[in-house]
RNA sequence: GCACCCAUAGCUCAGCUGGAUAGAGCGUUGCCCUCCGAAGGCAAAGGUCGCACGUUCGAAUCGUGCUGGGUGCACCA
């Protein structure tokens, strides 16, 4: 149930009602109706902007809707008042009662309460993390991989069909410089010195590279040409750095559904045939791009090459896609990438680039806006810089890895789940700084400690009552008299509760996960608020003695606090604490 | 030179498809444990929402132009 949802739907139904009987004239929009929490919640606990967004397609006094629409409001059980006030606002109250039954669906509906079909069961590919397979994941991945893998959790959540997708860059040339690399530790494994030269991966990583590959070809491939073993360590040296890859998402607790390749679009006609759909409506050209202004590079020279008119569909300049050689560009497999995307069926599509990426955007853009005749929209997040820091001074690179601080290293000190819950702390277009002591501080300045301890602090009232012989599972709190949680703290709990699902919503629409981390925080802290409470007024404290049916009321509030906890952590792919040690 | 992102309290940041007196945390000041976990809570002080126009009944939010910071800009991936 979306409390939010049904009381809107309840005002739109009165609209309509009211265009039936003429108070209103016909053809009314009513989309930009909104029930929302209000402000300040002296002026009531829903507040609807329905008079003041109809006044002037009405031609009416938003006071003369506000008060129609209010009389006819009362009317209906769960609206206990309804104000008008100020401009037009139509502040409504609704009873305990209405409250109440919000704690029993998120106990009815457990690990479902807030689930919603805002996604109409619409497929959508998130393509995110991508990296190169030339190395270990390194914290700049972190980011990409967890914002991704929350927001496709979200969306699977907020009915979506997801696919989670890894495009896997093993096409450019990026791979010769590994097999070279790796090649060169093939040869120390055989106890010659390694040459890493100028270029070349110099990262400690590719040293069980060059042991697998002498446990593989033994000396045979030492003082051979390139062109006898190039291809072949092409392949092995990626495919061995994908396996890490696997490794160290799964270390992140992510799983991809899908994994495409790059270099398997080559040869198979994919390439061509993007770019003759392109091609067939015009967008395709011979010519030559200006140089770009400002800062011409020193051996810049005109050259004729083929060219996307991406211009045609919001780019700035036209790009290339096939070099002045002949040979593509990796821009025309990544259009055939998202081809593929689209005719597979996808309704909508969502890459995830890092924010070095930026002027890839509209290019990805145009080309998807192009190949899918407008029909597949293309969200593109960009998630902005990690910094890494130890105690306030920038954290050292890893010497694995060469020149930068590896997943690995950031999981192994932080941790899995508050890696995750830190890096959906702020909008993926805001740099963000990750500080190893201050993340792993107990205190409510760390807000992955302060909902995981909201939680822990529920789970002790239910142990505690449990071991005082209380029935607390959720189908026997769902049966408890709700009614006697009727004091303001309670309500405001529960009304906290009712909004989970609005939240899940706005949240899902937006394509922003870290909307729910902020939610959890305001949860946790009105629930240790609720607790504290307790210390001043006894009667607000979870288990009262000797007053079962009480208690049991006041454990179902507290148990549907953590039941929307759960949810949110799931989402976000972060482990409820139990208990805090 | 162009494009994209950012600018909100001393600091770090939220702020819903435009909505009422702009919110948290840290820091500062003062309170609250004979009581379910004080690893917490309550309260106070603190803001021309970078600047200027514009749209609107209404702008932190939308538009235009500036200022400051970041990122990226032919034949790389």
């Amino acid at each position: 149930m979306n409390l939010f949802a049904d009381i809107r739907a309840l005002v739109v139904a009165e609209l309509t009602a009211m265009t039936a009987d003429g108070t209103l004239p016909q053809g009314l929009d009513f989309a930009h109706v909104a029930v929302e929490p209000p402000r300040d919640a002296a002026h009531g606990d829903m507040a609807t902007n329905a008079a003041m967004v109809l006044a002037k397609p009405a031609g009416l006094a938003p006071r003369a809707i506000a008060e129609a629409l209010a009389a006819r409001l009362s009317k209906d059980a769960r609206i206990m008042a309804a104000d008008v006030a100020g401009p037009g606002f139509l502040n409504l109250r609704l009873p305990n009662l209405v409250w109440q039954s919000v704690v029993k669906s998120a106990l009815t509906d457990g690990a479902d309460y807030g689930r919603s079909n805002a996604g109409a069961g619409r497929k959508v590919n998130v393509e995110f993390v991508s990296a190169n397979p030339t190395g270990p994941m390194h914290v700049g991945h972190v980011r990409g991989a967890v914002v991704g893998d929350a927001l496709s959790n979200l969306l699977a959540f907020a009915g979506w069909h997801v696919t989670r997708e890894y495009y896997i860059n093993d096409g450019g040339a990026q791979v010769d410089v590994l097999a070279r690399s790796a090649y060169e530790r093939y040869r120390e494994a055989n106890g010659l010195e390694p040459e890493i030269r100028e270029g070349l991966y110099p990262g400690d990583y590719l040293i069980p590279v060059g042991a697998a590959l002498k446990e593989k070809y033994g000396t045979s491939l030492l003082n051979q040409p390139e062109s006898v073993w190039l291809a072949d360590l092409r392949d092995f040296a990626s495919a061995m750095m994908m396996q890490e890859i696997r490794n160290d998402l799964a270390q992140l607790g992510v799983s991809m559904d899908v994994y495409s390749s790059e270099k398997a679009l080559y040869g198979t006609g994919q390439i061509e045939a993007a770019i003759q759909t392109l091609r067939d409506q015009g967008l395709i050209y011979e010519g030559t791009l200006e140089p770009p202004k400002g800062k011409v590079p020193e051996d810049y020279e005109a050259r004729i090459q083929t060219l996307f008119r991406s211009t045609a569909h919001g780019d700035d300049v036209d790009r290339p896609v096939m070099k002045s050689d002949g040979s593509w560009t990796y821009f025309a497999p990544d259009i055939a990438y998202h081809f593929d995307k689209v005719q597979r069926g996808f309704d909508e599509l969502i890459d995830i680039f890092g924010a070095d990426h930026g002027g890839y955007v509209k290019r990805m853009k145009a080309a998807v806006s192009a190949l899918s005749g407008g029909r597949v929209p293309l969200d593109i997040k960009l998630v902005q810089l990690v910094k890494l820091y130890k105690n306030g001074e920038p954290f050292k690179m890893s010497k694995r890895a060469g020149t930068f601080v590896t997943l690995h290293d950031v999981v192994e000190q932080a941790g899995a789940d508050v890696t995750r819950f830190m890096m959906l702390t702020r909008k993926n277009d805001v740099a963000l700084d990750f500080d190893f002591a201050k993340v792993l501080e107990q205190s409510k300045d760390n807000p992955v400690f302060y909902v995981q301890y909201a939680n822990a602090r529920i789970n002790s009232v239910l142990r505690k009552a449990q071991a005082a012989g209380l029935d607390v599972s959720d189908a026997a709190l769902a049966q408890a008299d709700l009614t006697q949680l009727s004091h303001p703290a309670e309500i405001d709990m529960a009304q906290q509760i009712a909004e989970w699902p609005r939240e899940v919503d706005i949240a899902a629409k937006g394509n922003e996960p870290h909307r729910i981390a902020f939610f959890l925080y305001e949860l946790a802290s009105e629930f240790h608020g609720l607790w504290n409470r307790g210390h001043d007024d006894a009667s607000l404290r979870f288990l009262q003695e000797g007053k079962d049916a009480t208690s049991l009321a006041k454990i179902a509030l507290a148990r549907a606090t953590g039941v929307v906890i759960s949810a949110g952590l799931a989402i976000l792919g972060v482990t409820p604490a139990e208990e805090m040690r």
